[in-house]
Parts: C-alpha cells; sequence; structure tokens
DNA sequence: CTAGACCTTGTACCGTGGTAGAAGGTCAAG
DNA sequence: CTTGACCTTCTACCACGGTACAAGGTCTAG
C-alpha cells in the first residue's frame, strides 16, 4: 500500500501521514525499489489509534509516548490510565474556568442592557467591558 | 513615563507593550527627543482596558477592533455586545465539547479497570483506547 | 512519446500571545 | 571615564497540528 491509498484509508493526507512519521508516531516507514514508501495493515492500526487517541483529547506528543512504550515492548495500558487520570482532569479544569468566563460574559451583557452608550467615555475605550474590574 | 514604567504599572513586560503597538493594540508612541517612547494616562487606562478584555475571553484581534472603532470617533458599544454574544456562544458549545469528552474519559478509565492488561494487543496499541471506536 | 497521476525532499507558512537575544544608543551617578 | 540601568531595532523562537508550495523523480495508459 503506498501513502496516498494509506491516507485515503486513514481519512487523512498524504502530508499529515510523513508529518507523523516525522514526529515519530509512525515508524520510519518501509521503502520500495522506487523509494516510494510502502506500507502494511499495522500502520493502517496505527493511524486509525491515533485518531482514536487524538478523539480522547490526547495531543499527539502524549500519543507518542504510548506508541513507544508499546515499540519498546512494554505494556502501555498503565501509563494510558495515567495520561487519562490526568487528561480528565485537565478538562474538569478547563471546564470550570469556561463556566466561570460564561458567567461573566452573561453579567457584561446583561448589565451592558442597563448602559447608555451615550455615558460611553473615550477614555475607558468601552464602558461595557470597564465596568468588569 | 517611559516604557518601563508604563509595563511596570501595567503588570506586563516592555517586550509585551511593543507587541502591542505592532499588533496595532496601542497607537505609534509618541518619542521624545532621545526616540524613546513616552507614555502618559490614557495609554496607561488603554492598557488596563485590554487585559479587562482579555480577562472577558477577547482575543487581540477582536480587541484591536474595539479599539479601531473608538479612534475613528465611532461608539464601540453595540460591536462590544455582538462580540460578547459571540464569545459567550463560543464558551458555551466549547463546554459542551469538553463536557462530552469528560464523560468519554470517564467511560474509558472505568472501562479500562475491567480490562487485562494482558489481553492487550500488540497492533491495537492499546486496548483502553482502541475499546473507544 | 507524452500526459497525468502518483511519489520524493525541502522549506516555509498559518494563528495565538507572547518571549529571548543580539547589537547598539542614552543617560545619570560615582 | 566607566558602570549600570535604561532605551532602540531586528530577528528568531515556543507549542499546536498541520497545510502549502516548489522542484523534481516514477509509473502507467493511450
Amino acid at each position: 500500500m503506498l501513502i496516498g491509498e494509506l491516507a485515503d484509508i486513514a481519512g487523512v493526507t498524504c502530508q499529515t501521514v510523513r508529518f507523523y512519521e516525522r514526529r515519530g508516531l509512525l515508524p520510519d516507514a518501509e521503502r520500495g525499489a522506487n523509494g516510494y514508501r510502502v506500507y502494511d495493515e499495522a500502520m493502517l492500526a496505527r493511524l486509525r489509534f491515533i485518531n482514536v487517541a487524538q478523539a480522547a483529547g490526547l495531543t499527539l506528543s502524549e500519543i507518542r509516548t504510548i506508541i513507544a512504550l508499546r515499540d519498546d515492548g512494554h505494556l502501555p495500558c498503565a501509563h494510558v490510565v495515567t495520561l487519562i487520570d490526568t487528561k480528565l482532569a485537565d478538562v474538569r479544569a478547563r471546564i470550570k474556568q469556561l463556566a466561570a468566563l460564561q458567567t461573566e460574559l452573561e453579567a457584561l451583557r446583561d448589565h451592558s442592557e442597563l448602559l447608555d452608550p451615550a455615558d460611553c467615555e473615550d477614555d475607558d475605550i468601552c464602558h461595557i467591558l470597564s465596568s468588569a474590574k
């Protein structure tokens, strides 16, 4: 299987496949006599794994650490659980931040209805936001 | 007031002030006879405005559009309300995405406790994540 | 033989919000 | 006169996940 076919099946572009190779997410590909990269099913499985792991919010470098363990002959399970727990904590913290921001934005918008644009002064740039100190 | 003093009071670095100037958030500064940037209170107010607007989740380019209106002699209020509403919609959408991700990560973690690392096969890289198709 | 569809490498670019460093000018105190 | 703290410009770099060329090689069908 050449790179174009692999990329098509996996739903990414050729450049992305080469990019993953450079980033160490895929091993240096086998080459045909003409220098073309040649892939097998295992690489397709790996690309799919990358997709799934990305969907779980893992970054490419985190995914790389999982794959590296596997390639070193270790079971990545414990490490994956750690990554998931860390990511979960990140997501929860981020949600909290965003919830606070949401509250503040709602307050700003509600407050803005009480303000008269005529009172908006030059130095403040805009009194709607300036009121949010 | 020179750039260092301005930056100190506003709680940013000199580089950041110059960066804002390049980005059009601050007007090209007045210069003293020696070529040094010289600032007045209005620029301090503007820097504070940028901080507040950033805290409200606005990007620097969004903030620039507000300031540009002001500098063109318009009242930015209506535009600011639009920006706030748009940002609010963004934040809500992002929270929804993250909540879904949180649910999925929790499911993965809970499911992982039922899996035996011994069953983790090579092609899957890791069965914990592979189970999340 | 040539056109078109593949493949190769290398390099540079996108947005986001800065940060770091080099090489030099200015100014006040000792 | 020199030291140190300022200031100037310019350039390049960080993570993030790619994307977009350019210039060239290869392969297959007509």
